[in-house]
DNA sequence: ATACATGCAAATCATTTGCGCAGTC
DNA sequence: GACTGCGCAAATGATTTGCATGTAT
């Protein structure tokens, strides 16, 4: 879990708590603003350099729906997404990633598939409540 | 085809037939490149606010794979995308859609899903061979 | 004639980086 | 003590926007 040349630190650490605590997939503002709480001198840049490393270190996931802003998982384990088009709200879908969809797709792809990546659109029952 | 409040202009028509050409997933810089070998005098400005209407219209996609770049495509079917991790480079999936893994996820999913999006992440051929 | 579109430049917004000081090993 | 990380502020890079002018209908 230790990269090489990486030392320990509080903000490191806080940063990676904060994200295990939460299920909402937030944005560096986001953490940036829960952290402040504790660390109150922490800096915006340290997050996103941190956010980084963290992500170097495999210890967390760096997604991205397209908005044009990057958003954080500590759940690394291979699963889906819900994005609500309305709301931009995000959430972990708990169905079993399906190897059979990589498997069909390898025959077709001019290259070596590692991974895939799948999200649902849609709308979420909270913006289907309000309209 | 044609939205209210929206005129003919060159420029738009030009941005379109150059991503209809061209099967590499471009960026807003490249096809502004491409297009002012016709008109020499377009904007980056231009192309953007174009890029937004086509999309808007529903004749082109707008694209993201997380490089904090956008990627536009004329190819409006639903279709899945392989991604080259290590160049970069996109390429379209000759797979269906495979409609059961919505119907499959529907019944988890706390909301309405309109559609989802499958991406193949792995190394291309070219890669391959550089290697 | 009346919108709508353009070119240009300046503004925005998320993210990155250079620097001198501070904390960790 | 050597090296890594921090806070700060400035830089970057993609995209957006305000404005005066040009163009399609």
């Amino acid at each position: 879990m230790q990269e090489p040349n990486t030392k320990r630190s509080r903000q490191r650490e806080k940063i990676f708590q904060v994200l295990r605590r939460t299920r909402s997939h937030p944005t560096a503002e986001w953490i940036f603003k829960e952290v402040r709480q504790d660390v109150p001198k922490i800096s915006l840049g340290t997050v996103y350099r941190n956010l980084s490393v963290l992500r170097r270190q495999g210890r967390i996931l760096e997604l991205d729906f397209g908005e044009g802003i990057r958003r954080y998982d500590a759940v690394i384990q291979p699963h889906y997404h819900f994005v609500c088009s309305r709301c931009g709200s995000v959430c972990d879908i708990d169905v079993p990633p399906l190897n059979v969809v990589t498997e069909q797709a390898r025959t077709v792809i001019p290259g070596i598939v590692d991974s895939h990546r799948l999200d649902y659109i849609g709308t979420c029952n909270t913006c289907l409540e309000h309209s």
